[in-house]
RNA sequence: GGUCUGGUAGUUCAGUUGGUUAGAAUACAUGCCUGUCACGCAUGGGGUCGCGGGUUCGAGUCCCGUCCAGACCGCCA
């Protein structure tokens, strides 16, 4: 037996017992006459002793060689401590060794294994396995799993299966690009990893599965962020004979639950906004309702009076931030540079500061009264001490950027605490968008999403005004998860893919397969996916997904560890038919 | 594809206006130390200043190129 306790079990009550431990020296005290090691494993620290006159001569002079990471097997008997650590939860003893095994020696790590390490980001990626000893990232991979641990336990009770679908599948042109494998067996044709098993639970759907859920790997190859991965984790599910509400039911429970098992918190009812709604109040699909700071639309009261830059836009729009009156000059300059950075690319920022006096003192007092400035405030809902921050200029591009002012200044205000959580339903999305570079509809969610039924008959007239029935879970800024009811109609589908502008044949090509399992009986269903990663990451408090990836890619999709990815050799490459014409030079 | 920031000891960083032998902390090694727990004290070793080119009497420092890392924009149905 190579162990009787681990290195967080030991405390007064095993006084005077003998016991075996194993695992990594974080730290070797010697003071000559007597030697305190640190003894590290999964559960925590023990302070092992070994001393001049009651330990063994060869062992306390083999104990002087212990270094950093050694990994060992001790045997001694549990005694108190002469001097306690109150702060350690095995500080009141100490194993007295009496007998030493070095199980592997180790080179001195290239970082200290520390909850704050000196180690930078790329040594610690490298390393990843040293840096997985370290307490920050264990307990978040112990995090990740008690979550995922939730979510199988809920899902499978409330009936769902887990059912494992291919990752060696189609390559598809819609949506992001894919990862492709080249077929060995079958000369120039490529295999593509999933960018989400979505066809295959619909299939599941039509096998009568009827509920389905996978803890999954998809893949997409595009640039990556921090909380960006080319391989994700995401919670797929789907339902059959089910409307949204029986979807958006089912998974606010889930989430309700994952936030009172994990961080112990109630949650009321999710509130449910619009697309529309969102975009008009956020200037953002997924907004962060932790804080105010909602937009209010000035165009009536703030076009018309001369000042030439609101009078041509199609938008003004403000918000309020609070009791930030006080702003200099100076500040505010720097808000101005802020949002003209390229990023924003605003023009320029008009501000009106409501004073403790209820006065107003603001950058365009030359163009409006202290009455047109007492109303702008009436209507954005200011008061004394707030101040109010305007952009203007057309609809899309002015939201997107006063929703990028609200968040800074969110940040700013200490506003986004990671310790309150928001979730929100956005619903009603549109079910296409113009794409203005392929000049062609692009399917918002996928090409799967059904056009609510109310709006079938706009499908042809005007499409983009056709919402569909989907929908995104939203957390604290975040798309956590997001899904639709389906299309289980082989016609409705064929309509949808001569929308997206495949021809009939491109449309047989890609997703027959799907179109003719339709005809079989296809029920109606629908359902959801999360990002597991992000959504640890986010109940975790931390923005960054990479901590709670054990072995994670790094800004150029590498994995500096294993050197991935690399060339093959001409054998292999002849193997699969394949001929490099453009390598990187070595 | 683009914007920005960074690259100096094993590690994290400092390095002034271009000027003598490139520093600190930590890690590491050796010795001392009768209760340490961020142990302490002393001594010591450790540098292709990312790489290539240029300007200059002289470059870690200035210029050009390049590679790498990070954040962001585009992209991510």
């Amino acid at each position: 037996m190579y162990r009787t306790h681990n290195c967080g079990d030991l405390s007064l009550d095993q006084l005077n017992q003998n016991v075996t431990l194993c695992g990594w020296v974080q730290k070797n005290r010697n003071k000559g006459f007597i030697i305190w090691i640190d003894l590290r494993d999964r559960y925590g620290i023990t302070q092992l002793v070994f001393d001049e006159e009651r330990t063994p001569k060869a062992i306390f002079e083999n104990a002087q060689s212990l270094a950093r990471e050694f990994v060992i097997q001790v045997q001694g008997t549990v005694i108190e401590r002469e001097s306690k650590n109150p702060n350690m939860t095995t500080g009141a003893i100490e194993v007295l060794v009496h007998d030493l095994k070095i199980l592997n020696p180790s080179k001195t790590p290239p970082f200290t294994i520390e909850n704050d390490t000196d180690g930078g980001e790329e040594l610690r990626m490298q390393y990843r396995y040293l840096d997985i000893r370290r307490n920050p990232v264990k307990a978040k991979l112990l995090f990740r799993h008690r979550v995922s641990m939730a979510v199988r336990n809920y899902l499978s009770k409330a009936g769902f299966i887990d059912v494992e679908t291919p990752y060696l599948i189609k390559s598809t042109p819609e949506g992001a690009r894919d990862f492709v494998v080249p077929s060995r067996m079958n000369e120039g044709q490529f295999y593509a990893l999933p960018q989400s098993p979505q066809t295959f639970k619909q299939l599941l759907m039509v096998g009568g599965m009827d509920r389905y859920f996978q803890i999954v790997k998809c893949f997409r190859d595009e640039d990556l962020r921090a909380d960006r991965q080319p391989e994700f984790t995401q919670i797929d599910c789907e339902m059959a004979f089910v409307e949204q509400e029986d979807i958006l039911n089912q998974f606010e429970g889930l989430t309700r639950h994952l936030l009172k098992e994990i961080k112990g918190i109630e949650v009321d009812t999710f509130p449910r906004i619009s697309f529309d709604e969102a975009m008009k109040t956020y200037g953002n699909d997924k907004p962060d309702i932790r804080f105010g700071m909602t937009f209010c639309e000035l165009n009536e009261l703030a076009q018309g009076k001369g000042f030439s830059v609101f009078d041509s836009q199609e938008l003004v729009v403000g918000i309020t931030v609070p009791e930030a009156a006080e702003m200099s000059r100076k500040e505010i300059d720097a808000l101005i540079e802020w949002v003209k950075r390229p990023q924003i690319g605003a023009k320029g920022l008009v501000y009106v500061k409501c004073l403790s006096d209820g006065s107003f003192k603001s950058s365009v007092d030359k163009f409006f009264s202290p009455e047109d400035l007492a109303a702008w405030a009436g209507h954005c809902k200011a008061q004394a001490g707030d101040l109010i921050l305007v952009l203007s200029g057309d609809t899309k591009t002015t939201r997107t950027q006063l929703s990028a002012l609200r968040m800074e200044m969110a940040e700013r205000l200490g506003l986004r605490n990671p310790e309150v959580f928001a979730p929100l339903w956005v619903t009603d999305f549109p079910l296409l968008e113009w794409d203005d570079e392929s000049k062609r509809y692009h399917a918002m969610h996928h090409p799967f999403t059904a056009p609510k039924p109310e709006h079938l008959n706009l499908l042809k007239s005007d499409p983009a005004s056709v919402k569909a029935n989907a929908y995104d879970l939203v957390l604290n800024g975040n798309e956590i998860g997001g899904g639709s009811i389906r299309i289980h109609n082989q016609e409705l589908q064929s309509q949808m893919f001569d929308l997206l502008g495949f021809s009939k044949k491109e449309a047989q090509a890609q997703f027959g397969f799907l179109m003719d399992a339709f005809q079989y009986g296809a029920p109606p269903h629908g359902g959801i996916a999360f990002g597991l990663d992000r959504l640890v990451a986010i109940l975790g408090g931390e923005e960054t997904i990479r901590d709670f990836i054990a072995f994670p890619k790094n800004n150029s999709g590498r994995d500096v560890m294993i050197d991935a990815p690399a060339p093959i050799d001409d054998a292999q490459l002849a193997e699969l038919s394949l001929k490099i014409t453009a390598a990187k030079k070595e």
